[in-house]
DNA sequence: GCAAGCCTGACC
DNA sequence: GGTCAGGCTTGC
């Protein structure tokens, strides 16, 4: 089994306890991160000789439309802002009317998958789309059980425009850009993480840790933080999304190795998921809460609110 | 019935 | 600029 990307459950690895009470670890940055290097590594210059939709309204727009617009693509590029990828497509047919640059975007939801595989590979249950790599041996195929993902092949300055919606990548924001985005915002500094037209990326678990280690309660104003507060914030969103980037890469390659070492898996998550469990900062006993609607995990003790 | 990410619409 | 609720889907 060959996989250039991330999949939730791989063959072969032991079930994670600090995820066991959620199977499925959801793709935010560095989910989507690893999945990009794995397409430059095995999709980059390629070109896709034909797609096959399974499902059509996974395509917004149409089957056919969406077919049209990428056979004869060569792979030219592989960005990614936030949670989304963008797989740039450029033609060089000989045709008379050329074609111009194209660009599809994915957002994998919470359960959307990119896997490279033969051909000849059995398809999955709630595999949407597949699309052919030079003919073949092996193709790249789109499944995502929940759909709650998104598949869209646009002109590349539409691409563009889709991108610019999102606020700057939770990877690549200064400092100052993030203390100008907590600026004025009354409401609560979780949300508001979780905002992606404010910051790209982060999710509900990554948005947890990250305030944790930033000792920052969950419902603290945004506009309130104090300088030492944003800087630590700021700090603790780098560290925690650079160190998940190393692991799913570690988890990637240990998942085409079917004898995948234990704790390839091993986020180790310090707040997420962990309501009731003692903090592994002071003891105290982790929280869980709603906020804006979503679940939140802090320490109480550690974490005050102000 | 709940959880996830993201959108939309209602409302202040 | 905010919040809140509802809807989408599936597996636990």
């Amino acid at each position: 089994m060959l996989s250039i990307s991330y999949t939730p459950h791989g063959r072969g690895e032991r079930p994670n306890p600090t995820l066991s009470a959620s199977p499925f670890a959801m793709p935010e940055l560095p989910e989507v991160e690893t999945v990009r290097r794995g397409l430059e590594r095995r999709v980059l210059g390629r070109t896709i000789s034909a797609v096959q939709v399974e499902r059509e309204e996974m395509t917004r727009g149409g089957a056919a439309r969406f077919r049209s617009a990428i056979e004869g693509a060569r792979v030219s590029g592989l960005r990614r802002k936030g949670k989304t990828l963008a797989l740039e497509l450029s033609f060089h047919d000989s045709s008379a009317t050329p074609r111009a640059p194209a660009c599809l975007l994915v957002r994998l939801g919470m359960t959307g998958q990119l896997v490279v595989l033969p051909s000849s590979a059995a398809v999955l249950p709630h595999t949407h789309v597949r699309f052919l790599l030079d003919g073949g041996p092996d193709e790249l195929r789109y499944r995502d059980p929940r759909r709650f993902g998104l598949l869209r092949c646009c002109a590349m300055p539409e691409a563009d425009k889709a991108l610019a919606r999102l606020g700057p990548d939770a990877l690549e924001i200064s400092l100052p850009e993030f203390e100008k985005m907590l600026a004025g915002r009354r409401g609560a500094i979780k949300s508001l993480l979780m905002n992606q037209g404010a910051i790209a990326g982060l999710g509900n678990i990554y948005a947890d840790e990250a305030l944790f280690e930033a000792k920052i309660h969950p419902e603290t104003a945004a506009g309130r933080l104090a300088k030492s507060s944003r800087v630590s914030l700021h700090h603790a969103i780098q560290s925690v999304l650079q160190k998940a980037v190393r692991l799913q890469g570690t988890s990637f390659r240990d998942y085409i190795d079917i004898e995948g070492k234990p704790g390839a898996f091993a986020m180790e998550l310090r707040a997420y998921g962990r309501a009731g469990e003692p903090c592994v900062r002071c003891g105290g006993r982790i929280r869980r809460i709603i906020v804006g609607g979503r679940s939140s995990h802090y320490c109480p003790k550690c974490q005050r609110r102000r």
